[in-house]
DNA sequence: GTCTATACTAGGATAGAC
DNA sequence: GTCTATCCTAGTATAGAC
């Protein structure tokens, strides 16, 4: 929006403010990924960017902010995994099965976002943030429950349609998006890891989940 | 040990160090629940206590120190909870139906320690604390890592006596007790909340982990 | 053992140069 | 837009009274 494309930019040499945000989460993401919010100071985010505090406070209003943004671009990156396939062809079951490893996938391949994610939970309940603050988290809380509504629907349609069993659809969500979110706290990319060993987690996870731990008698 | 049962005890009117701290645990749970590690200061938790900081620094260094306590108190309990069922009499699969159980009602009985546990994660990655701390830290890995393996052994013999699907082990353990742990992250006690209610609950997860959300066709 | 008072500083945030 | 310099509060931690 800042600056329209156009044939000049092969020229540019700055970033757009677009481009310099992206740097600046992806930056953040790490950081909190690694130390966690409480240890991360803006400080230590300028130093993985190799700046200074400016460029972030120009950016971005507040620490919490920061970690806001960072937080609403996991749930973007979830919503956009799963919401194409949750309305694609196909039986529910078929559906469900995808969903949960495109979600996997996501998790295990943009791990320093999701990691924030799954810790960002903690700072909904603290109440120390201000008036304003208060309506992005809000925003969080409402694109949280859209995604794990993703699921709720197809999981109604698998029960109706009798591929999955009776469950409340409500409940049944939770393990199952337990199970994924729990991921980022096990999983650590092994040394020259392949998307082949990526893409046999992922199906282990949908296995797992579907189907169960015990032997079918 | 400060103060060695008598039958004066009857009498005392001061706690002993032991339920001092204790009750400060207590405090520092819930307050780490609801505010998260970074909002809660030592203030807080005083707070809650209705006392002011000297009594809690009495007792811990620092509030890292206290967090680590708290996370140890969860870890107690919950290997408390499992280790006696996983070395009962009994089938692999029907032990691992009764831990699982346990497990949600550990986490739903105590949820401010549950729930301080699984922030604490985050904290094992701060390169932020002090030599002596990083003892207790690694302490606090390997009581993770035991209670884990109490899980992983029952997996194990159930898989070989073909109870269980012939999963990884140690894979099958991550979404188990992510599903579980997640729960910290879900549920609230209902106002009026019923123990029949709880076990309504932790018996769907068992069910839903060990037959998984797929109808056997 | 717990309180009050106080020291100390990390780190969040801002102003203004460039 | 980013940097340098600075302000300033919150909150950890300690010393010493009681």
């Amino acid at each position: 929006m800042e600056q329209a494309a156009s044939p000049f930019d092969l020229l540019r040499t700055t970033l757009s403010k677009e481009e310099g945000r992206a740097e600046i989460l992806d930056a953040a993401a790490e950081a909190f990924m690694q130390k966690g919010f409480a240890a991360t100071s803006i400080n230590t985010v300028a130093g993985v960017l190799g700046c200074t505090k400016g460029r972030i406070y120009y950016q971005f209003e507040s620490k919490s902010d920061l970690f806001f943004a960072v937080h609403r671009e996991a749930m973007l990156m979830n919503i956009n995994a799963v919401s194409g396939i949750a309305n694609s062809e196909g039986k529910p079951l078929e559906r469900l099965s995808r969903m949960i490893r495109a979600q996997a996938m996501v998790i295990m391949t943009r791990l320093p976002f999701q990691r924030a994610s799954a810790q960002g939970l903690e700072l909904h309940l603290a109440g120390s943030t201000t008036a304003e603050q208060r309506e992005v988290l809000h925003s969080l809380v409402v694109m949280r429950e859209q995604y794990e509504n993703i699921f709720v629907d197809v999981v109604t349609e698998g029960i109706q349609c009798g591929d999955l069993r009776s469950f409340d659809p409500k409940f049944a969500v939770k393990p199952l998006l337990g199970a994924l979110n729990w991921m980022t706290v096990w999983y650590r990319a092994a040394p020259g890891e392949t998307e082949e060993h990526q893409r046999k987690i992922a199906d282990d996870m949908a296995d797992f989940l579907l189907s169960g731990l015990a032997a079918s008698s």
